[in-house]
DNA sequence: ATGCTTAGCTTACGTTGTAAGCCAATCCGA
DNA sequence: TCGGATTGGCTTACAACGTAAGCTAAGCAT
């Protein structure tokens, strides 16, 4: 511990100008993925650090806070539907089935970041009228233009695009949790021991117990996506 | 800062044996509050101390934790369903008029506590098949009983208590976070200056900023909820 | 050589949750 | 009446957190 050199500085030889270790894009992907691994709770600068080699202090060269580490985390993930070849950013065999890419393209997300998905869903958003999880700008612009050329008036568009939001947040949102993910964002928390609730005053629920266990979320989430899309179309011009 | 009186202790003269000052209950209450105040970031041990007049570490007589504080409070929160007049724990005209009631009880639960809500709809319930918002044992069996009663099959009431939680969590979390609650309860976050984006890219944003941020909570609410039972009739016997 | 910029490190501070132990007041059986 | 046990809140202490401030080595342009 007294030597004078810096750091090992990992390859031999000269030093091939290897550029900066860390950036932005890096910093958040690596986030992103110790949250799958350990959960949001779990992630903390000095933590985020050591996994990326270096102290916790160096991130806030490229990150103001860890409040915005979060913000960014959730970016990068939301992104990500962008790259899902399924979803078309504009509506290509009409609003049916634009919707029905989307929601599945969503839902195909949050299973694939179950951890990540309660940030995506609780976090506020860049704008009050901006609701989870459709929540960049981009594809709430591209929702409501898919609506509307599709002669819904601004007004059931609106209605449309909220309708939709508060349909996938609940779904999607017991789905991770089912998944056993941390749900609280903010505070979120360790898996719980089970419990052996004590079921004898309810009789019900000791005989539906396995009933309630099952995980039928495909085809409730099919089910109510459809029975949703119907009721859009009563809005339709 | 040397005397040796202990405490001022309020109340003068001899000391009316006033019993503890704290336990459990007088505890979750303030932490309740505290939280409608302040937002679930800000409530921590020591503020709540201080809060009741007492130092932080008093309270570990009662709590165990401060993950536990979370859980007794979201507990006292959704017992005052038990004490809305409007909410029977048994249906007295029909198993629509039993949900409907319950799904009005929640949503006046939520906008009573728009900070607290966002607790009970992420908080891990007590087993994995219980699902906020209606996340005690109780509500879940009286809500399967009323429906099997009704003529559905156990797996229909299964699939309706499912659809009905995450129509309840989306509509009620989405309402909630439009109030400008702390959603984000394991990491929430500050109200977030409104950010004036720029619209330039977004054509149909900006065209329906005003609409967008028209609140229609109310309306939408019922449609939704119209809607879900209309479908959940056609699970029935 | 000189000084500027870059990128990561070191140190330090205030706040958090909570373990451990202290101590006054009360209660209880003798 | 007493003297231990119990109760209920307090004090102290610690490790971990987010982050402000400043440092320093390396590379750059002058």
């Amino acid at each position: 511990m007294s030597g004078p050199e810096r750091r090992d500085s990992g390859d031999r030889g000269k030093s091939t100008a290897e550029k900066p270790r860390l950036d932005r894009q890096r910093i958040l992907e690596a986030g992103a993925e110790f949250i799958e691994q350990f959960g949001p709770r779990h992630l903390t600068m000095r933590r985020l650090g050591t996994e990326l080699g270096v102290e916790a202090m160096s991130l806030y060269r490229y990150i103001p806070s860890r409040e915005n580490l979060l913000d960014g985390i959730v970016e990068v993930v939301i992104d990500e539907l962008y790259k899902d070849p399924e979803v078309y950013p504009e509506p290509r065999h009409g609003w049916q089935d634009y919707l029905l890419r989307l929601a599945h393209g969503l839902r195909r997300l949050a299973l694939a970041h179950p951890q990540v998905f309660p940030l995506i869903a609780t976090r506020p958003t860049e704008a009050p009228w901006v609701r989870p999880p459709l929540r960049s700008l981009r594809w709430v612009e591209s929702f409501l233009k898919a609506l509307t050329s599709a002669g819904f008036s601004d007004q059931a568009a609106v209605d449309a695009y909220r309708a939709f939001s508060s349909f996938l947040l609940g779904h999607l949102l017991l789905e991770v949790a089912a998944l056993g993910a941390d749900v609280g964002p903010v505070d979120d928390v360790e898996p719980r021991p089970p419990r052996s609730t004590d079921l004898d005053d309810y009789p019900l629920l000791q005989r539906l117990q396995e009933r309630l266990s099952e995980d039928r979320s495909e085809q409730e989430f099919e089910e109510s996506l459809e029975s949703l899309l119907d009721r859009l179309e009563t809005l339709q011009a």
